[in-house]
DNA sequence: ATAGGGTTAG
């Protein structure tokens, strides 16, 4: 053995070196485990040059074998072995071991300190890297030197300000160090201080590629990919070629501002350079076609690949799940196994999303197990919102709330997570409530996803003066004049029906795409001003913005809410020739609603036999309520058929085919519909109503005794009904299917939510003054007949949403038509 | 023996 080890040491700097080290290893160690390792080793110590097993240590278990070796024999005391043991830990990215290396040595010296830092900041823990330096300077004799500083450096730009660092380096004389130059000039870079850069930049000794592209890396991690791209043309014009480093910074950065075309030239610039085999580059491109769409031109870059490593299966993998195509994505993780590689965190992240997206509950479970298994939790809060996220759009609220109690740091976004899976079901109140929490309890500074995810919740409720809090907020972090939070505004005025202000923040919004233009042609709609919506959708097209297939559905949607049957047809042709968007269930349902509502309910039924795609509860319940509205018995009965095969437990179905009966006198249709809906033992939504007064949200359910001034309430209510009875009101029983006698029939209708909300909105407020009233279903027949004549003989505006559109009673009509 | 600029995310 010791002859071959002199062998080796004559040939250490040979290209076999590596393999021969591997090989003295598995003998010295095959030696040590006989054990005779004293004698073997101490015997040795001269001879074995450790410099050689170090190099040739790549794995785990040689490196710990190697670490046994070296306790043994003594080596660990001195500094030069164990700093060499640091550093092999170190790229190994096991930071426990190379930290338990580091404490136990009793002496460090500049190599020691600099290989932990070294370790911290390749780990991504800046902060531990910066302890580690103050500790560097705070207790030991060791001097900071030219080989800290660019480490240190590059953890400060990822933590706070570099400034006190940059006088210390100054002070060091390190700073026209062209290494360190590069380092300070990023960190200044990312922080946004151009003219610091830009000085130090313009001094350098010598500018090579790596300077250009600390310049160029710093302002796109910043997002300034306008700045950066323009020094890339400086880059080029002094004769520098763009290398993989400077392509792989700068297309996120281009997509980031929607600048698709320059990253194409890029990509073509790529080709021509011959960099398309670049690692990097390559991965920055997937990730590039990925966050614009364009999937086949992302698995082209991808197929291409020579070598793939983890981050272009994850990028390959997240493509298709970001681009809801989860069963592709599914099929590219398995491939990535079979590939041998193992899921890291961000796989997982996709992992979650593509099981919730493909509704598998089960999956969903494995994966929270799988990360959880791991410890994952612990080291990245991104895991735990991606699990959060996952549960909620499952719709599984209880498993989404404990996963997020589980997260140990918290940020915004894990809030932001939890108040949009409240908000997102269905829950305003709850998510309301989260907001508060965060706001009350942590230290975290609401955002913009903070805002876009309670607002909907405020519009939900429509609770207008709690919703202008939130305005309130918003304005005082500058975030009113972002498209998204713009538009949950310009969506929150709208449905609490001040028409007139969502307006005038429209006009504040940027309108460069669809989103906000959605938005408030939406809310014209749901008011029934059809005219105005299609105003809007012209100047839409004037300003040059493409509509989508949600500006679609608004339009339709607004369209049958006015009765524009021949422009309603006009967007659904133009739709599909002009835009080739396809309609979905949705904008066949709105058709449907237009063509129904209009009393042309065998066209209405021609559009549902014209569908490409099996028609759902929305698209039956269109026509159900349009032959509700006409009096259309046959169709009616058929429709309520299809429904009740699909959904037999909702109650509203139940009551429309009963009205259908009671309007035409059919009695005893109307009895055989109650009898079956008692049988099928349906489960009725509850409904409820709501009215914000003095700042405060009253909820009423039907039948509601539990609020305050109960007593008070019913007794306006019988006030009211025997005056609009003497004007002519009629109680319409047909909309009661319980089965019970007429007087409590008409008692049931008279303590309806709604009416009940209206009833303490007359005694709590001023004569005169409008009524906002909030509804979570659509508006019973027979309450919408009482409104319009409480609104005569109370002389009061009584505004009704409901779960379909706004109502503006006043004088005795609706605004709705009665087509409601 | 240690070192600057790069790709994935909720």
């Amino acid at each position: 053995m010791l002859r071959l080890l002199l062998k080796y040491k004559v040939w250490r700097h040979d290209k076999i070196h590596l393999l021969l080290g591997t090989r003295c290893l598995s003998i010295l160690t095959s030696a040590n485990s006989l054990q005779r390792p004293s004698y073997e080793i101490k015997d040795q110590n001269k001879v074995i040059d450790f410099t050689v097993l170090f190099s040739s240590c790549s794995d785990a278990a040689s490196v710990k074998r190697l670490h046994a070796l070296l306790v043994v024999s003594g080596k660990t005391q001195t500094i030069f072995v164990s700093t060499r043991l640091l550093n092999l830990y170190a790229h190994l990215g096991d930071l426990s071991s190379a930290y338990d290396t580091f404490s136990l040595m009793p002496f460090k010296d500049e190599y020691t300190w600099n290989s932990m830092i070294s370790a911290y900041v390749r780990t991504g823990n800046f902060t531990k890297a910066m302890n580690c330096f103050h500790e560097l300077t705070l207790t030991s004799q060791v001097q900071p030197d030219w080989y800290t500083f660019p480490l240190v450096l590059k953890a400060c730009g990822n933590l706070i300000d570099g400034k006190k660092l940059h006088c210390w380096v100054f002070k060091l004389g390190f700073m026209w160090d062209v290494f360190i130059a590069a380092s300070l000039i990023h960190m200044y870079c990312r922080f946004n201080a151009v003219a610091a850069a830009h000085y130090l930049f313009e001094n350098m000794p010598f500018r090579d590629s790596a300077s250009w592209n600390a310049v160029i890396s710093g302002l796109c991690q910043n997002g300034n990919a306008d700045e950066a791209l323009s020094i890339a043309g400086e880059m080029r014009l002094e004769g520098m070629n763009l290398d993989p480093v400077t392509i792989a910074s700068i297309l996120p950065a281009c997509v980031l501002v929607g600048k698709s075309l320059i990253g194409m030239l890029i990509h073509l610039y790529v080709i021509k350079h011959g960099l398309e085999f670049d690692l990097f580059v390559s991965n920055a491109l997937i990730n590039m076609y990925a966050k614009l769409g364009w999937l086949e031109h992302a698995q082209r870059v991808f197929y291409q690949m020579v070598v793939r490593d983890l981050v272009s299966w994850n990028s390959i993998i997240s493509a298709f799940e970001q681009n809801n195509e989860p069963a592709f994505a599914l099929l590219l993780y398995n491939g990535m196994q079979l590939h041998g590689l193992q899921p890291d965190l961000l796989t997982l992240v996709s992992l979650a999303s593509i099981t919730s997206q493909s509704g598998h509950c089960q999956n969903s479970r494995s994966v929270h197990g799988f990360i959880t298994r791991r410890g994952w939790l612990m080291e990245d809060v991104i895991v735990g919102n991606a699990i959060v996220d996952m549960y909620a759009k499952l719709g599984i609220i209880d498993y989404a709330r404990k996963a997020f109690e589980e997260i140990p740091f918290k940020d915004v976004i894990s809030w932001n997570t939890l108040i949009t899976c409240y908000s997102q079901n269905g829950f305003a109140s709850e998510a309301i409530e989260i907001y508060c929490m965060m706001e009350a309890y942590t230290d975290i500074t609401p955002n913009q996803g903070t805002w876009v995810s309670v607002l909907p919740a405020y519009s939900h409720l429509g609770a207008l003066q709690q919703g202008m809090k939130i305005h309130g907020h918003v304005i005082k972090t500058h975030l009113h004049s972002d498209v998204f939070v713009g538009t949950c505004l310009v969506d929150m005025y709208g449905k609490c029906g001040r028409l007139d202000d969502a307006m005038s923040l429209f006009s504040e919004v940027p309108r460069g795409n669809s989103v906000p233009w959605n938005a408030i042609i939406a809310c014209h709609g749901i008011h029934g001003h059809g005219e105005v919506a299609l105003e809007l959708f012209d100047k839409m097209l004037h300003d040059g913005v493409n509509p989508d297939n949600v500006t679609f559905l608004s339009l339709l949607s607004a369209c049958s809410h006015s009765g524009f049957v021949g422009q309603g047809y006009r967007c659904f042709h133009m739709m599909r020739e002009q835009y080739a968007i396809k309609p979905s269930l949705r904008h066949y349902g709105c058709m449907v609603d237009l063509l129904g509502r209009a009393g042309q309910l065998e066209k209405a039924y021609e559009v549902i036999k014209s569908m490409p795609m099996q028609p759902d509860v929305s698209v039956w319940g269109a026509l159900l309520g349009a032959c509700r509205i006409h009096g259309n018995i046959e169709l009616g009965k058929f429709a309520s058929d299809r429904l009740f095969e699909l959904d037999s437990e909702n109650v509203g179905y139940y009551v429309l085919l009963s009205n259908i009966y009671a309007n035409v006198g059919k009695w005893e249709g109307v009895s055989d519909v109650r009898s079956l809906a008692r049988d099928r033992g349906l489960k009725k939504t509850p409904g409820w109503s709501s009215i914000e007064v003095n700042n405060k949200v009253n909820v009423f359910y039907t039948g509601n005794k539990s609020h305050p001034k109960c007593e008070e309430i019913y007794k306006e209510l019988g006030i009211l009904t025997a005056k609009i009875k003497s004007l002519g009101y009629i109680p319409d029983s047909s909309f009661v299917l319980q089965d019970v006698e007429e007087d409590e029939k008409e008692h049931i209708l008279t303590s309806h939510s709604e009416r009940l909300a209206i009833a303490f909105g007359l005694i709590s407020t001023v004569p005169r003054s409008n009524i906002r009233i909030f509804k979570n279903l659509r508006i019973c027949g027979d309450c919408h007949n009482a409104t319009k004549f409480i609104s005569k003989v109370t002389e009061r505006e009584i505004i009704v949403r409901d779960s379909n559109r706004f109502h503006h009673f006043k004088d005795g009509t609706c605004s709705c038509g009665d087509y409601w």
